[in-house]
RNA sequence: GACCCUAUGGUCAAGUGGUUAAGACAUCGCCCUUUCAAGGCGGUAACGGGGGUUCGAAUCCCCCUAGGGUCACCA
């Protein structure tokens, strides 16, 4: 009678018997990521892998990666190369699958072809399947017949009930037939979905779909279907775009007197304008972001706060936490818009948190990029580029703009930011300030942060002026921009002979005459 | 069009019948400060609409609306 008592009852006993046994499962979970090689590792992709990957990771269990390069036309070599190179580079590393093989392999569909080719004689030996004979032409004219009058675009069954003879003559007219399951035509199928809950769909709207196609490759649902339950998986977690996909894929488990697998469909990932990600929203895979200069750390972090969220409120989660925490129950059911925002600033704080090695590694391909070092960096340019990098990585959000920042401690041939010879070498006497300010300069023993930082206190009294009227014209001059890490450490780094070069050339360029651009300075020293 | 999913600030989100409806990003202001960041403090900003159920609904039910997904010999 009072059910729910019961089960409220049940619940926490079982919890706490598989707490007891240590977190021993009675089935070992083995869950999978399985892309189709037709382009590059996309953001909903890796985050659909991150997913699986922490699952797996969470409770023990198995990972799985399978190749599924059933489309002929689309897939490519490289794309494989691609997806396995970016996950790798995630981190997302798999337990059985390409390149590492196990006892399930192989684990590239197209190297498994006789295995659907088994399944689906043994569905038709079953009755749970025919061959289909009706050409692409002629059910497209049939689809666009039904939709001219308004009826769903569904396979009509044409080919259901061929005899022998009617197959024979088919065949011999050159028909390449494919195999199509019988979909029952009543009752319903139910998929019991962790997240969504119980979804329900009424057959008769399902119809006959393809197996096998007349090239001999099984289809998506077929393959899958096949797949998963030859490689013991026992959780399907998958983007939601499946969904509708799983009903034809629960019929064939049946069929096949497979287990069914629990299902798990996460919400998509959509672009700000609430579509589905594409190539014209910018940056959309795993690797366009990495060449952005986005750590791998800042990656999976946001990802796994897309979709799914942790206990407390802590955001910033190193991936020992996430995994530590993760649970398919606290993955939310709705479709969540792409930040790059907030997962820029997330990218900000690993910059600045990591160790300086790991930053300074991971930058170092951006300096080459931009021409700071070479190819083999000397030993200067290393000690140079983790200096440099200490003092500039806290006002950068990714490595593209760390380097950018560090670029003027290697290049003596900058430019003055505009604006900034507007504001700080226009006011009179700007150039005789920095005149004293480099003789001051020569004389400063250790040329140290906090020495330089005196000796320009100092003369800035002596000047009567404000520290910043020396400072502002010094950083133009030294750095070329208006912005940057604490002048004096900048200095210090620079040394010596490269700060006065430098303001000497400041100097030279003022005393030149400031390119004529409006008024000079509206607001007058007070 | 049919079917399926979803619906809390601009965005990510917590919330599971009783809360002043968390937190984060973004944004705005102030503080700190040689600049820019970072950091600190504070502000603006949300339960799509309509019906129910209930003493009481963001939370449960129904309808509408909106968005998304699927309807291939793509996956």
């Amino acid at each position: 009678m009072q059910f729910p008592a019961a089960c409220g009852i049940l619940k926490p006993v079982t919890s706490l018997l598989a707490e007891a046994t240590g977190g021993i499962a009675v089935e070992k979970v083995r869950v999978r990521f399985a892309p189709s090689p037709t382009g590059k590792l996309h953001i909903g992709g890796a985050r659909t892998a991150l997913f699986n990957w922490l699952f797996a990771r969470h409770t023990g269990g198995t990972f799985v990666l399978r190749i599924e390069d059933t489309d002929l036309e689309r897939s490519t070599q490289a794309s494989v190369e691609q997806i396995i190179a970016s996950l790798k580079w995630l981190g997302l590393d798999w337990d059985e699958g390409p390149e590492i093989g196990g006892e399930y392999g192989p684990y590239f569909q197209s190297q498994r072809l006789h295995l659907y080719e088994d399944k689906a004689q043994e569905l038709i030996e079953k009755g749970l399947a025919y061959l289909c004979y009706c050409t692409p032409e002629e059910l497209e004219a049939k689809r666009e017949e039904a939709r001219r009058a308004g009826r769903p675009p569904r396979y009509d069954g044409h080919c259901r009930n061929l005899s022998e003879e009617e197959c024979a003559k088919l065949a011999a007219e050159g028909r390449q037939p494919v195999i199509r399951f019988k979909v029952p035509e009543t009752g319903e199928t139910v998929v019991e979905d962790l997240i969504r809950g119980r979804v329900v769909f009424q057959n008769s709207l399902l119809d006959d779909f393809v197996l096998i196609k007349s090239n001999g490759m099984p289809t998506y649902n077929f393959a899958c279907v096949v797949d998963d339950h030859a490689m013991g998986l026992t959780h399907i977690i998958r983007a939601e775009e499946h969904l509708s996909n799983t009903p034809r894929q629960v019929l064939l488990y049946q069929a096949l007197g497979y287990e069914v697998p629990k299902f798990a469909h996460v919400p998509m990932i959509l672009a700000p304008d609430r579509s589905k990600l594409s190539k014209r929203h910018g940056a959309t895979s795993v690797e366009e972001f990495r060449e952005q200069g986005y750590l791998k750390e800042a990656i999976i972090n946001y990802l796994a706060l897309l979709g799914w969220s942790p206990e407390g409120t802590e955001e910033i989660l190193p991936l020992e936490r996430i995994v530590k925490e993760f649970s398919l129950e606290r993955i939310s059911k709705n479709a969540a818009i792409y930040d790059v925002k907030k997962m820029t600033w997330i990218n900000g704080h690993y910059l600045r948190e990591l160790p300086l090695e790991r930053i300074v590694t991971e930058a170092l391909p951006f300096l080459k990029n931009a021409g700071l070092i070479g190819e083999e960096p000397t030993e200067e340019e290393l000690r140079l580029a983790k200096e440099s990098i200490a003092l500039t990585r806290d006002r950068a959000k990714t490595l593209v703009e760390l380097a950018d920042g560090v670029s003027y401690f290697f290049k003596d041939d900058f430019t003055y930011d505009e604006k900034g010879v507007q504001k700080h070498f226009a006011p009179e006497g700007t150039a005789e300030r920095l005149r004293k300010a480099r003789e001051r300069l020569v004389s400063v023993e250790p040329f140290d942060a906090a020495t330089i930082e005196t000796a320009y206190r100092t003369l800035a009294d002596e000047l009567g002026v404000k520290a910043a009227e020396l400072i502002h014209p010094t950083r133009l001059a030294v750095s070329g921009r208006t912005i940057g890490p604490g002048l004096f450490e900048l200095m210090a780094l620079l040394g010596q002979e490269k700060c006065l070069t430098r303001l000497d050339r400041a100097i030279r360029f003022i005393e030149a005459g400031l390119p004529a651009a409006g008024q000079a300075e509206d607001a007058p020293q007070a």
